[in-house]
RNA sequence: GCGGAAGUAGCUCAAUUGGUAGAGCGAUAGCCUUCCAAGCUAUAGGUUGCGAGUUCGAGACUCGUCUUCCGCUCCA
């Protein structure tokens, strides 16, 4: 597996130093796992986001409706979803290994030195401690039956504490008395589709299959932060959830499979640095899930997944809310009667905005060598797709004098309404292609004494770094075209 | 959270056994006028992460603290 962790430092101190991303706060000394995106990497961030959405409710469906709901959602939300029950596992730390364990890990492994009885036994009483959420329990537990840790071999123990998955936040203008006002910051965005799964249906008319799309932030308090933006407190996801008829999961886990594969391939991401990850144990809410992996510098790492909800999340709900979430589907069926209500199965294609900046800037990273025996030369580029750069042409006039600046700002007057643009007059011109190249901006027009004679620019290509003679006028169209 | 390493200008680094912080690159302004970084001149940038202690004197030594990196632990 590539691990290349200096040219991921590299890409990190990129970032930083071309204004893409930096750490949060960062004159108080940071904090921890958050990260701000900066002039550059806001663009980048905002351009993977646009094409993201667009793709999803505009070109590959015809049946993909987008909503936004808030972060704020109602706190049984989360209990019908399997958050608070699933996510908030006591662990225990071993004081002379440093080992820490899921409590529930480390008794079922004690556990399964026993014999049946004994086992079941054990375990029920696990089961009752983790219900009730008494830590102190369970603690006289393990030590009770002397579990030791596999490491140090003692069982010398520290308390069970809460791992705490969701943020918490106070409701209300008023500090009032705790849970009452207590709610999460959400943890994914899904949720927020499936509330609403019956207000876009029935506004909507919408009919299965269809599809709903969400993008916003999500927060989750990570145990380990680390990896950059791969692993943030406040993340942002682009998330669809497809709703469709039961039975027809299969098929439609096959077709999202292939068709969001497509999409990363559009990027212009070569197929080989791209794996499916099938996971082998299930999360709580579904019959099949995979990751799509993509070859980092520090090897292959989820960025999407890709689950078969089956109904988990619409059943719960209906079941905390007592409201029907059902479907009718007037549809004749192979018998000749309509396939009748029914509570809609779900496939869920989920993928991590900020990972897959992530991506994007570690298949554009790239330091070159152009030295020849006469003379070391070095570029850092960036090759974003045009359509994915943050500004998409530099104008530079060769000299500032001779009326060549004037020209080149009108051209960027032409230009900056329809795509972002950097003006700069400073320096050898070389050097400023090269400034454009550190930020990935994929042309460049140099305005000089021909272009007032024969009003032709020269542009020169990013990647290849060729120049060609073009009309002045052309210019704008030619971009254009380039980043549609 | 634990263990290890490291924090000096925007970046990369220097500073003899403790003697009062410097270079290159970058940036800014100007010169030059040149189609692929490193031509010339000038300028700005540091309470050496922060706080204490030892000392006549601390970037350096001691303690604490914060942050980052590497490894372990966990991860829908």
């Amino acid at each position: 597996m590539a691990n290349d962790t200096n040219k991921f430092q590299a890409i990190i101190s990129h970032c930083k130093e071309y204004g893409f991303i930096f750490p949060s706060s960062e004159i108080y000394d940071g904090l921890s796992a958050v990260y701000d995106y900066g002039q550059n990497g806001s663009e980048l961030k905002k351009n993977i986001r646009d094409y993201w959405w667009k793709w999803m409710t505009q070109l590959q469906e015809e049946n993909i409706v987008g909503i936004d709901a808030a972060i704020f959602m109602h706190p049984t939300t989360w209990k019908a979803s399997g958050h608070v029950d699933n996510f908030s596992d006591p662990m225990i730390d071993n004081k002379d290994s440093k080992k820490r364990y899921r409590v529930d890990h480390l008794i079922e492994a004690f556990a399964d030195t026993l014999p049946e009885a004994e086992k079941e036994a054990l375990l029920a009483e696990m089961e009752a401690l983790l219900k009730t959420e008494d830590f102190a329990g369970l603690k006289s537990l393990i030590e009770a039956r002397k579990m030791k840790c596999s490491v140090s071999g003692t069982a010398n123990w520290t308390d069970v504490r809460q791992f705490n998955l969701m943020f918490k936040t106070e409701f209300g203008a008023v500090s009032g008395e705790a849970d009452d006002n207590m709610v999460y910051l959400r943890p994914e965005t899904a949720q927020g589709i499936f509330v609403n799964f019956l207000n876009v249906q029935k506004s909507g008319r919408m009919k299965i299959p269809f599809g709903i799309a969400q993008i916003g932030k999500a927060f989750r308090n990570e145990i380990v932060a680390r990896q950059f933006i791969f692993r943030m407190r406040e993340f942002e996801q682009m998330e669809m959830q497809f709703f469709i008829r039961p039975g027809t999961q299969k098929e439609w886990y096959e077709y999202w499979k292939n068709a969001r594969m497509q999409w990363h391939l559009s990027l212009g991401i070569p197929a080989e640095k791209y794996k499916f990850h099938d996971h082998a144990k299930l999360a709580h809410y579904a019959d099949a899930a995979c990751d799509i992996e993509y070859n980092f510098p520090i090897g292959f790492k989820e960025v999407e997944g890709i689950h078969s909800r089956t109904d988990f999340d619409l059943r719960n709900h209906q079941e905390y809310s007592k409201k029907k979430m059902q479907y009718f589907d007037a549809e004749l069926g192979p018998d000749g009667k309509p396939y009748g209500n029914y509570i809609p199965y779900v496939i869920e294609t989920s993928i991590g905005l900020d990972r897959t900046v992530m991506m994007v800037l570690s298949e554009a990273y790239e330091e070159q060598d152009l030295g020849t025996p006469e003379k070391p030369d070095s570029r850092v580029v960036l090759r974003f797709p045009p359509k994915l750069a943050p500004v998409k042409l530099g104008i530079l006039p060769l000299m500032k004098k001779d009326g060549l600046p004037e020209i080149a700002r009108e051209l960027l007057a032409e230009c900056r309404a329809s795509f972002r643009c950097f003006y700069e007059e400073k320096d050898a011109i070389g050097k400023r292609y090269r400034r454009q190249d550190a930020i990935g901006t994929p042309f460049c027009v140099t305005i000089d004494h021909q272009t007032k004679e024969d009003r032709t620019v020269t542009i020169r290509y990013r990647d290849s770094m060729e120049q060609e003679r073009i009309p002045l006028d052309q210019v704008k169209n030619l971009i254009a075209k380039a980043i549609d």
